[in-house]
DNA sequence: CATGAAAATCCGTCCAGTCGGTCGAAATAC
DNA sequence: GTATTTCGACCGACTGGACGGATTTTCATG
C-alpha cells in the first residue's frame, strides 16, 4: 500500500484497515511457523509496513498476539452460527460442521495450526486458557441451544443439553485433531462418519 | 546426584543413567514453559548438570527435544497398555483409560502440556506428525484388537474395528482437550461420563 | 600422568522494542 | 492563494539482552 491511498481515508478508518491489515498477516505468518517462531519483522513484512509501523499501532508482540487470536475466534464462531442457523432439523443442525474437515476450505489451512498454538499457549498462560474458554462457552450455547429443540420434538432422548453440547463439541475437536495432524490415516470420510455415528447414536437417534 | 554416586556405576550404565536425567529435565522443563522457551541452561540446572554436559550426551536442543518426546510417548502407550490388559471384558477395556482424566496422577500434569506442544509442532513439522502418527497408530491397533474381541462375544454392533477405534480414540483427545484447558467448565465426573456415554452407545451396547 | 566428564567461558546470531528522523497532508497564517 | 507550521503515520538503524553451540579449562579417577 501506497501513500497516495492514504489521504482518502478518514483517520478512524485508516487505523481500523491497518489493524486489520495487521492481524491479518499475524494470522498468516502464525499459522505458517507458530507465534513463538515468528518476528515482528514478518509480521511487518507481510502486512506491508516496517516493524516501526506495526509498533505504531501495537504496542507489543504479546498485544498483538493475543488480539489476532481473539479475532480469529471470534470470526470461526461466526461462521459456525451462519451455518447452523442455515437448518431447521435440530440433528442436522448438530452435525452442520462438516466443514471443519475439508481440506479445501481457506479458514481450515490457515486455522488449524492457529488452534493448536493456541492449545499449547493455553497450557501455560492462563490469559489463552480464558479465550479458549469464552469460544468453548459460545459453542456450547449454540449447541445446547439446538439439543434443547430436539427434545422439545421429541427427537433425541432426555440428558442435560449443557453437558451433552460439551461432549458433542468434544467429539468434533478429537476428531479434528486426527483428522488434521495424521490425515493420512483419518480421511475427511472417516471424520464425517466418526461424528455422524458418535452423534446420532449419543443423541439416541435411530439410525 | 553428586559425585560420589558416579563412581560406582559401569560407563554404559552412567550413559544411560545421565541421558535419562537429562530427557526427564527436559521433559520436565518443556512441560513448564514449552519447548520453544526452554533453554539448554534450563535443562541443564533442572539435570543438575551445566551446558556442557549436556551437550556432552546429546548434539543439539532439537535432538534432545525430539528424543524426549519420543520416550514420553512410549511410556505413556506403556502405561496404556499395562492397564488395558488388567480388564477381561472388552467394554471394560475400552473405558479403561479414566487415569487420563485424574489431576492427581502426575503423569497427565506433566504430560497435556507435552501433548499440546507435540501437537503445535506437529503442524509445522512433518517429523513431529511422524511421531504423531506412530502414536496413534499403536493405540489405534490395541483398542482395535480389543473391538474385535467384542464383537467375536456378540458384544458390539458390527463395525469395522480399525475405524471405530479410530473414533474412539478420538473421542479420548477431544474429551482431554476440554478437561484440561478449560476445567472450570469441564469436570473429571463430567469427562468420565462423556467417554462411557460416547463409546458405549457408539459400540451399541444397551445402556 | 592420562583420560574424559563436566564446568566455565566465549562468540555469533537473533530479536523485541526504542528512538530519532522523514515525508506528506492538513491546518493556520497572512 | 500561498507560505509556513503542525501533526502523525511510518521508517529503519540501533540497543540490550538472551540464547545455542563451540571452545577452553578444571578436576576426579585410576
Amino acid at each position: 500500500m501506497n501513500r497516495q491511498d492514504r489521504g482518502i481515508q478518514h483517520l478512524n478508518d485508516l487505523e481500523e484497515i491497518r489493524k486489520n491489515q495487521i492481524i491479518l498477516a499475524t494470522l498468516k505468518k502464525i499459522s505458517e511457523v507458530g507465534s513463538d517462531n515468528v518476528t515482528m519483522d514478518d509480521i511487518a513484512r507481510e502486512a506491508g509496513l516496517s516493524k516501526g509501523g506495526v509498533a505504531h499501532y501495537f504496542p507489543s508482540k504479546d498485544v498483538l498476539c493475543r488480539e489476532a487470536f481473539k479475532r480469529f475466534f471470534e470470526r470461526i464462531f461466526q461462521r459456525s452460527r451462519d451455518t447452523i442457523i442455515g437448518f431447521a432439523d435440530p440433528l442436522s443442525k448438530l452435525l452442520s460442521f462438516g466443514w471443519l474437515y475439508n481440506w479445501n476450505d481457506p479458514d481450515v489451512n490457515l486455522g488449524y495450526p492457529l488452534l493448536f498454538d493456541a492449545m499449547a499457549m493455553a497450557s501455560h498462560d492462563a490469559a489463552y486458557r480464558q479465550l479458549f474458554h469464552e469460544w468453548v462457552d459460545r459453542w456450547i450455547e449454540m449447541l445446547s441451544e439446538a439439543i434443547r429443540e430436539g427434545r422439545e420434538y421429541g427427537l433425541f432422548q432426555d440428558a442435560d443439553p449443557v453437558e451433552t453440547a460439551r461432549t458433542i463439541s468434544a467429539i468434533y475437536h478429537g476428531v479434528a485433531v486426527r483428522w488434521y495432524l495424521d490425515r493420512d490415516s483419518h480421511s475427511s470420510d472417516w471424520a464425517l462418519r466418526a461424528v455422524r455415528n458418535s452423534i446420532t447414536r449419543l443423541m439416541g437417534v435411530k439410525g
